[in-house]
DNA sequence: GTCTATATATAGATAGAC
DNA sequence: GTCTATCTATATATAGAC
């Protein structure tokens, strides 16, 4: 969206900007994280930050951008394999817990911005809508698969939503004890449940 | 902990000030929150909220204590009341999602202490770490009282975790859609199911 | 594209009169 | 306890040589 991500001497030292802000400000969130900091972590001056991104908001809106995009492509594709409900249901829950685990940073970073949302530019706030309306449609159209839910719309995106605010929930809760993880195992049950509830056919009872 | 709460003159400023700084905290977060902002905005110079509080860290520490004292105050007992399962159950789903619902801003502000939590104090760190203990165990008392679960403090401990995920992450996606409401319905369907998981007994399918 | 140097504003915090 | 005035550090951002 704002340059191509692969070339000469310019491009690498976008790149390392891009790597020490979205790492500090992970940490910190973005107004304790300073252009000085930055440039101190990277080892580039602040005039180089200057030139690549043009203001401090400039790097935030580029690292968010970034980090959309990695989680985004990271993404399984939403038709999920398995012959019945069950592998289907067991290989979501696993992708998911997965791209959770292993997008922490990111995942910390958009949802940090909610803490900045009223200050943040127009820029920041769209960048973290479309990440996120992208990732509750990939939940849904997943979801859907696994259920079988094409012709309950409504439903899928119940579930979706569930999902979403647990995995949210989970996030949170490891800013308090790292190493939280996305607890599949009731989620499983909980998501049968929610479908069997909206009378979807779900064979064998949870338990 | 610091002082008394209701007093002449000076403790009218100092709730002035707490209020105003915890009103401000939590729309940008403790690192966006100037001293001067604060001072403008509750009409006090900035060497009165320094003879008060000490340090800005002070002013947060204070703000994060009273927002837990109120919350936690407002919890309901954890003897849930109702003479069987649904009605309890029915009774802590509406208890936690009002009180969800009015404590907006201190929810706000003590989940917002995790994009700082690098830089703040040891005080503010275990202020908050205070509030989540008390919390959790709120939830899981009630909701041991709910489904019987005296005998087994691991399903209670699962199913209190459960909860407050999901809130927290409800919390989450207010950021981005003001307006979202803890689903008490699905939550309900869940955690039935859950408790069923672990075969306690719940008279009566979720649907 | 990267560097040194700097402009300008505001941050957190204090001094001391009242 | 509250005020005005101020110290010092650091923030964002720019200028201009290389």
């Amino acid at each position: 969206m704002t340059e191509a991500p692969a070339r000469g001497r310019g491009a690498r030292s976008r790149d390392a900007i891009l790597d020490t802000a979205g790492e500090l400000m992970a940490r910190h969130g973005y107004a304790a994280t300073s252009i000085s900091m930055i440039s101190a972590a990277c080892g580039l001056p602040v005039s180089s930050l200057y030139w690549h991104f043009g203001s401090k908001d400039g790097i935030y809106v580029a690292v968010l951008e970034r980090a959309q995009t990695t989680l985004l492509a990271a993404l399984p594709p939403a038709e999920v394999p398995g012959r019945d409900l069950d592998e289907r249901l067991e290989a979501f829950l696993t992708e998911v817990g997965d791209a959770f685990q292993r997008h922490q940073p990111s995942v910390r970073l958009l949802l940090g911005l909610g803490m900045v949302q009223q200050d943040a530019t127009a820029a920041a706030v769209a960048e973290v809508r479309h990440y996120r309306d992208a990732l509750m449609q990939w939940a849904r159209d997943a979801l859907s698969c696994v259920f079988g839910l094409r012709e309950r719309p409504e439903v899928a995106d119940e579930l979706a939503r569930f999902t979403l605010r647990m995995a949210s929930g989970t996030a949170v809760a490891r800013w308090f004890d790292a190493g939280a993880a996305l607890e599949t195992g009731p989620l499983r049950v909980a998501l049968r449940a929610l479908a069997a509830h909206h009378g979807v056919a779900v064979r064998g009872a949870p338990e």
